[in-house]
DNA sequence: TTGTATGCGTTATCAG
DNA sequence: CTGATAACGCATACAA
């Protein structure tokens, strides 16, 4: 009579001459407990093999032990960076990880995310930019009592609840990097109104041309929606003014993408008419011709970073203190210094 | 006394005035029960915004209502684009997405896999390529009882299992492309060796060959990875051979952007001096400059369908007919004439 | 430090 | 057709 199925917690504490609570202390942890009886409850464990029922410790403890992935990011690498990043940490531990796309367009959306938060119960749930800057998503899961990390490009929660890049500081090195090599006429492409990122990002060039005392307009910064299209249609704007800039930043590698193209197309060299850094380091930046220069941020390091704080590994966070992921700009072939 | 936490199915059978079973009977639409009661109980349903505890439903019935997404593919892209085709389908249904990356280089893997499905017990697992032409993986999912569909360039599995592209025709019809342009000198950058997606396109582009009457010989099977360096160190031995070809099909978009970039270093120009046909059409083969010509194939389409055959909502398979999805070829700007 | 009884929300068994 | 009762596997309160 061979059992088919899983042992379960019975055939551990019959084994071990235990009761099922003991057993279940080993499991937990528990700090006050016999170390013989535990050790005899480990051996017993590892020679069965035994693991705990998920299924049944998530109805017992009316919690599942899944992580929840919230997001309506297109970014297809960044998604996967952060799942990756997210596995990582969880790999090791009894949680698993669910998807859950979210379409912000949608008036339905906050009900949608509430039911699918009130049946799955998860653990905790990570959210991903853009959504992760919408309030009220991340007061719906304080309210369902759902612990929550958002990401984002600056901190907008408290420490324990947010992994944060610092964009507007990496930008204003990227715009050094330019004025450096002697641009003075540096246009930027914008993201979308209302992206916290796309504030950040525009934020940097701002703040850098100031301090390097040089003058710029609303004609030089053109709106993008992270769009290769929008890109190109930013760039033509751009390529129009007179004087022409001798540099173009991007808020993304796609809409940098997008201004090479257009140059391309007006039958300018680039670097040598028009240097161009993007902003993200996705494959496309290193594939593109020129090889794009641009900012590298630690996708899955702050993935890594937020699914510790979710599961509550994270230790040292308690003074308060934001740890803001540093990005690092990529130096590739896309920048030179002006030729005129 | 408010109740704080969610109906249960004990709220339900109180207020209707029947048994949990009978409940339990009308979520699961069993046909034993009368119309009265049935409509009885719906109707508490509705007011009471009921939805089943999908935990406890887990427990009891020892399956859990979710699919699996098991995968090593490094294209975000595909991964992602299978996720929301997955989902897509899911979204209506009680089943949620669990995701599952593994390391086909980890000799543990299949351990791995069989904890996990042997934990998790989800309602059906989505194989996606290279590690679903794995038999031993499949052969264990079929041994723990758990449904699953393979997704593939071809079809190596019962229909009801496999969801299949049909690259062999595809990329006969691509290089039929180029020869009709005047190609005769037409080299190919090949897949991964055991890889069944490189064997089908490599054999599309031999069968093309030799039906158009062309001779080609080994070197011109230059071997790659499916990544942007072995792309460019294919295309450097390419390059090298003389005379040198006039169009080079790659076996995907990653390598073809390798291959512009070593033809770039050169000072080939794209179309006039090479053509280039790539595969996949990732967002990379419209960004590239010139715009890639390549092959689109049906991602979400095809998770779609894999989720039908998952959930079991699929009719008309039941005839033993594989249903191909077919690719369609995206004509952009990287092939033209030979110009000798 | 350990064990007993009970509950978590659902489904299955087997009577009525 | 319907309902009482026992699983499902684990955790918590309360004793011992």
């Amino acid at each position: 009579m061979t059992k088919a199925s899983q042992p379960t917690i019975n055939d551990v504490a019959r084994l071990a001459g235990v009761s099922k609570k003991t057993v279940s202390r080993v499991i937990n942890n528990s700090d006050l407990l016999n170390e013989d009886t535990r050790k005899r409850v480990e051996q017993v464990i590892a020679e069965l093999g035994y693991t705990p029922n998920p299924q049944a410790r998530a109805l017992a403890l009316r919690r599942n032990f899944v992580i929840a992935l919230i997001h309506d990011n297109p970014n297809a690498q960044m998604v996967l960076g952060v799942q990756h990043g997210l596995l990582e940490v969880l790999r090791d531990t009894e949680f698993e990880l669910l998807v859950h796309p979210v379409d912000r367009g949608d008036p339905e959306m906050l009900g949608e995310i509430r039911r699918f938060l009130e049946r799955q119960r998860p653990y905790g749930v990570m959210l991903l930019p853009p959504i992760s800057e919408n309030d009220q998503l991340a007061g719906l899961c304080a309210s369902i009592g759902c612990r929550y990390v958002r990401m984002g490009s600056a901190p907008f929660d408290v420490p324990e609840r947010m992994v944060a890049s610092n964009d507007r500081e990496t930008v204003r090195h990227a715009i050094g990097h330019l004025i450096e090599a002697g641009h003075r006429h540096i246009c930027v492409i914008a993201g979308p109104r209302g992206f916290r990122s796309a504030l950040e990002r525009q934020s940097g060039y701002e703040e850098a041309m100031k301090a390097a005392g040089l003058p710029f307009d609303r004609t030089w910064i053109a709106p993008g929606d992270y769009t290769f299209d929008s890109g190109m249609r930013a760039t033509e704007r751009l390529l129009d003014l007179s004087p022409r800039p001798t540099a173009i930043f991007s808020s993304n590698d796609e809409m940098a993408a997008g201004a090479i193209h257009v140059a391309r197309q007006r039958g300018l060299e680039i670097p040598a008419d028009l240097s161009i850094i993007g902003f993200d380091d996705t494959t496309i930046a290193s594939h593109l011709w020129p090889p794009l220069t641009t900012v590298r941020w630690p996708i899955e390091t702050m993935a890594r970073a937020a699914a510790l704080k979710l599961i509550g590994n994270s230790v040292g966070d308690e003074d308060g203190e934001h740890a803001l992921f540093l990005s690092t700009l990529i130096r590739r072939a896309s920048v030179a210094a002006p030729s005129t």
